[in-house]
DNA sequence: TCTGGGGTCCTAGGACCC
DNA sequence: TCTGGGGTCCTAGGACCC
């Protein structure tokens, strides 16, 4: 084998109901979970009773009625993360993050300085324990995916090491299920026709996998299940789109309802836009019905947007083309908004955004140009005096919120 | 009182262009 | 028996990930 096994993939265990257990010894080796209405992180305690993330509260006190909720230290969060981040990132420079409490890095150039792969595993799994207290498992394998699959086997708190020789006995004996890119969905498709491992995956022909599944998926999985996966780390990925959502339970579907609550949803999405300086082309908005059943909505402008205001407008007239296809619908559960299409960059110091001279244009007024000089009006009284300081705020909406802003921030991409 | 929130990628059909 | 064909963009829906 000519590779040897350099890529590392690192991952937090349980990573909010343990930080929640650092910070409060009373709550260590029970169940916990972080949340309230629904439940956003469960401790291993809690999860050896079935609770997941995700699940209503309710549901989740059933399957463990000794279950104690705390609300979440959100700014914690993002410290503990970003500093065991910056663990990984001492050793090498190709660190690619992929969420908040998981990342991959390819120590291929620094095992001069550090040790073997399997050795700089352990460190970090040291450090991370030693320095912030928090249990983290890592996977060592020649591959992305194969690294993932192994720090997945190694949890909680451990550390598995793939040997370049024997990746196929090691991967093919496992449950499909482990492999990315195959959910709920996939798995029942494999099952069905006697496909529960990824060993029988991997003896599928082709032809049959790309029926069963799609050509794209089709030949991805077959690859991974030989471990042939092309991926490199990218420590720099820039976001292709930003949303946002907001689950309101069963609330009529009228104007009262819906305009406060893309109000708030486009400000939120716009705000880090234009702070961003991204701009999108592509507005999509999604309507989810009393039953669940949701359908959505798209347009895609000339130019790019990011005034509140014309995200706003935008939003109202996706959802009113909605419900004039769906005229007897008349309860709803969600509003959703994404922006898509996104510039790379636009230097607001130096041009007006395309949207802006067009709508100016358009409706024969400054209003575009009045809307914008807004729009950075509040982003600077909010970069000086907080969020709430001025605006549309869900709170002066007087809307209900089921998760706070600042847990929705932990699970924002960087624009 | 059934079911959170922020993302990525793929598919299929249609419009349009050359 | 019928049909040109390839590329690109847009839209709607869906699977999946953390």
């Amino acid at each position: 084998m000519a590779d040897s096994a350099t890529i590392l993939h690192a991952d937090l265990d349980a990573f909010y109901a343990s930080v929640e257990q650092l910070l409060s010894p009373s709550l260590r080796g029970k169940p916990i979970a972080v949340g309230g209405g629904v439940v956003l992180a469960a401790s291993y305690e809690a999860k050896a009773f079935g609770v997941r993330g995700g699940m209503p509260g309710r549901q989740a006190r059933e399957l463990c009625p000794q279950l104690i909720f705390v609300g979440g230290h959100f700014q914690e969060y993002q410290r503990l993360g970003d500093a065991a981040v910056k663990v990984i990132g001492d050793f090498t420079p190709l660190v690619e993050r992929i969420s908040i409490d998981e990342a991959f890095a390819d120590v291929a150039g620094c095992t001069h300085l550090f040790g073997s792969p399997p050795e700089i595993a352990r460190a970090i799994r040291q450090r991370v324990r030693a320095e912030l207290g928090l249990p983290i498992s890592v996977g060592v394998a020649r591959t992305k995916h194969l690294a993932k699959v192994a720090s997945q086997v190694a949890k909680p708190d451990g550390l598995v090491v793939v040997d370049p020789d024997t990746e196929l006995e090691f991967l093919h004996h496992l449950p499909v299920e482990l492999m990315w890119g195959v959910g709920p969905v996939t798995r029942a498709r494999l099952a069905k026709i006697g496909v529960l491992t990824i060993g029988q995956l991997a003896k599928l022909p082709g032809r049959s996998l790309e029926r069963l599944l799609g050509p794209a998926a089709g030949k991805k999985l077959a690859a991974l299940a030989w471990n042939r996966d092309p991926r490199e780390i990218r420590s720099h990925r820039r976001a292709r789109s930003a949303g946002a959502q907001s689950a309101i339970g069963r609330k009529p579907a009228e104007a009262r309802v819906i305009r406060p609550t893309l109000l708030h949803l486009a400000d939120r999405i716009a705000t880090r836009l234009r702070a961003k300086s991204r701009p999108g082309r592509t507005v999509t908005v999604r309507v989810r019905f009393a039953d669940l059943r949701s359908v959505t909505r798209s347009v895609t402008l000339d130019a790019p947007i990011f005034a509140t205001m014309i995200l706003t407008e935008l939003a109202e007239g996706l959802v009113r083309a909605i419900f004039a296809d769906y005229p007897d619908e008349k309860t709803i559960s969600l509003l959703a908004i994404s922006v898509s299409h996104l510039e790379e960059h636009w230097d607001l110091e130096l041009e007006l955004p395309l949207g802006l001279r067009d709508e100016a244009r358009r409706t024969g007024s400054r209003i575009g140009m009045a809307r914008w000089a807004a729009d950075r009006a509040v982003d600077k009284i909010r970069n000086r005096f907080g969020r709430d300081a001025i605006g549309y705020g869900s709170a002066a909406l007087g809307l209900s919120r089921s998760v706070p802003d600042e847990f929705r921030k932990l699970a924002e991409k960087d624009l």
